[in-house]
DNA sequence: CCATTTAATCTGTAATACATAATTATGAAT
DNA sequence: ATTCATAATTATGTATTACAGATTAAATGG
């Protein structure tokens, strides 16, 4: 037999898809998600698109505003605000239990993820530099050891996922985050939870800084088009930020 | 017209009913939740029914296995190790920010709640006691004035809610609790952030361990039957655990 | 008495129907 | 023509029903 069992369901794949349309921002924070038209495009009916819809919801991905409708989530400067610092002090923990945890063994997974992070970075492939990334912070919480830590952090970082676009265009970020993740890699080598801890906090609360600011640069408009910023996408800021 | 507008949907009813059932034990932990029969007594089709427990997923309170049907949430003692530490963290920050942040309002309603919460302990009113002090946390949390910070933390305080029968015949350990509480008091009286979040954490740390030793005592067996301590409900312990 | 097949039960999925809220269009009055 | 009220349309939320596939229980034969 050559064909694909179908061992998922016709909801799933649509969440997958939907997923997709959303962290490719083809689906973009603040948009309608148009039930009706998406159930004809995809030839269904209603039921399994809600029910991928109520998926997405769960992740946060998708707000259901009550009679009004299904929209992709839209966090405000005030959401990112509050969200970085609990994100800080989560991540923070994970690298602090990851470091005292460390095995030869994930310490060698640690390097070849952050070898790879380097080398998107070298070769300006900005869509894998971010895949890269997020799976290097996701492989830190794991090793953290506590399932319930994990999962936390794990959860909250989904919802930085959805502002990709927005991060991959912070001006120099990519150079002063490189640094900082050697600074992390340096403080697994030495098992120096403490430090670990510190960086990876900090990290997070730089990552927040450059954020807040290029969003002062473009009109404190969370949701902007940020055109403007595009030539000065190779610019250098100071490494601080 | 007298007669009550409807304004819930019969799924969200079924809901309250459920997580009523849930938290008073009624269902227990790891209890399988017959579908067929739920809905046969309440009068109602399968699809309300699965509606609310989906509900129910959400929060947490129920696990639905794929195939083996919906069970109530069942924590190991593994999962209450990390589980508790991951808490500690965050209501430990969530008394620092609510330390710094403090008003004279919010002091005062904290103090009535803690009166509150004394009140029921001296009262020996086992059920009120745990309500008002789960309301007290609560209420920290909301101070800390972080949405995303209070949010995490209630979501995680939710599960220990499930062990809410467990919890309350830890012996001795509601006078140790209490002086805590008082103490996490004096901190916000004080305005003293770093004291707050210290007590705060060491406190929820506290809890766990006493929780590990009655697991222990029990025989290691999470959902044992816990009548052979019920003579020891008035004994006393060292106020540290 | 155990193994294997068959029957019954339960879970998961999705199409459909309907009620109600929200939106847009229509029309009357100033 | 503009504004307000009302009617038509559209979208959302809810729930019944039906069916397919998996799991568990029963039955049959070795």
């Amino acid at each position: 037999m050559t064909g694909k069992i179908k061992s998922v369901a016709l909801y799933q794949e649509v969440a997958e898809r939907l997923r997709q349309r959303i962290y490719s921002q083809f689906l973009k924070p603040g948009d309608w998600v148009d039930e009706l038209a998406l159930a004809q495009e995809f030839g269904i009916s209603r039921t399994p698109l809600r029910e991928a819809l109520k998926v997405l919801h769960t992740e946060g991905l998708v707000t259901l505003k009550p009679r009004r409708g299904c929209y992709v989530t839209e966090l405000s400067a005030e959401d990112l605000d509050s969200l970085y610092p609990v994100m800080a002090l989560l991540e923070g923990r994970c690298a602090f239990e990851a470091a005292r945890r460390m095995t030869a063994t994930n310490l060698k997974l640690l390097d070849e993820m952050h070898a790879r992070v380097e080398k998107f970075a070298a070769a300006n492939d900005i869509d894998r530099y971010y895949e890269s990334n997020y799976a290097f912070h996701g492989a830190v919480e794991e090793m953290a050891g506590n399932p319930w830590l994990t999962r936390t952090a794990t959860d909250l970082r989904r919802f930085l996922k959805l502002y990709r676009r927005r991060q991959l265009q912070l001006p120099g970020r990519v150079v002063s985050s490189l640094n900082e993740h050697r600074l992390m890699m340096k403080a697994f080598h030495d098992k120096n939870a403490k430090a670990a801890e510190k960086i990876t906090h900090d990290h997070l609360l730089n990552h927040q800084a450059a954020l807040t600011q290029l969003e002062a640069a473009s009109g404190a408009q969370p949701n902007a088009p940020q055109a403007a910023l595009k030539s000065d996408s190779k610019g250098r800021m100071k490494a601080t930020v």
